[in-house]
DNA sequence: CAGGATCCTATCCGATACTG
DNA sequence: CAGTATCGGATAGGATCCTG
């Protein structure tokens, strides 16, 4: 968190990539790649869904754990949460365009993985 | 890891993903967008790197941590590693065609964060 | 150079209990 | 329903030392 020394000699021709080393992506980068974000991101891509039908489409997730990853991703700015104050309260969650901008090749990730690891049961 | 319980009721249209939970792609999921993984698999893309090129590439990583994270990668098949029986040894790491795959996605990640991050910076 | 083995700590995360 | 607060076990991961 505290290094900022970037290994960039000017003039060399930098043979490896050095950008992705104390960035401000790389805590945007972490939160969504964290255990459940990538989850509730492919997850919302379809429709925005209600907390508790985020926590039984993320099968193995805690409402701990489901609050506290929508409340980094909502700060974060790739979620909308939406509160009806009914009662009983009603919270929905969507993806902002951010989101869906990077919804996209966390789906895309996840299919490539799925596809190489069943491709039999492709149908 | 354990729970193999499908929430598919056969004949309800499901309003939301329930395929992401318990499937083999899970643990894959879990180790490309591991802490690590996901950088070591960008820095891979531009070329093949050795040990200590990664090591350099990706500030703030130890050792230990590059070894098992490298490790994991080549056991699911998305990086390659090759020994140059030599003295000192020279052991370089490349990404197969799945590493190659997976890799794309990653990179669209984190170039969609990094451009909203700082959409000033573009230039 | 490229790691393995060990120790130790920070954090992740699930379980439980409680609130509006 | 939609959370918050707290506790405690599991694990990730850094530091250090050692090896081929």
């Amino acid at each position: 968190m505290t290094g900022s020394v970037q290994r960039r000699q000017a003039g060399t021709s930098e043979r490896y990539d050095v950008f992705h080393t104390d960035c401000p992506a790389r805590g945007v980068v972490d939160h969504v790649t964290s255990r459940w974000g990538i989850w509730v991101l492919i997850s919302l891509r379809s429709n925005d869904l209600r907390f508790y039908e985020l926590r039984d489409s993320i099968h193995g997730i805690s409402e701990k754990m489901l609050a506290q990853t929508l409340r980094t991703l909502v700060q974060d700015g790739l979620v909308w949460r939406e509160v009806e104050p009914t009662t009983p309260p009603q919270v929905t969650y969507g993806l902002s365009e951010f989101g869906r901008e990077v919804g996209g090749p966390l789906r895309e990730l996840f299919d490539g993985i799925t596809r190489r690891l069943s491709p039999r049961s492709a149908g």
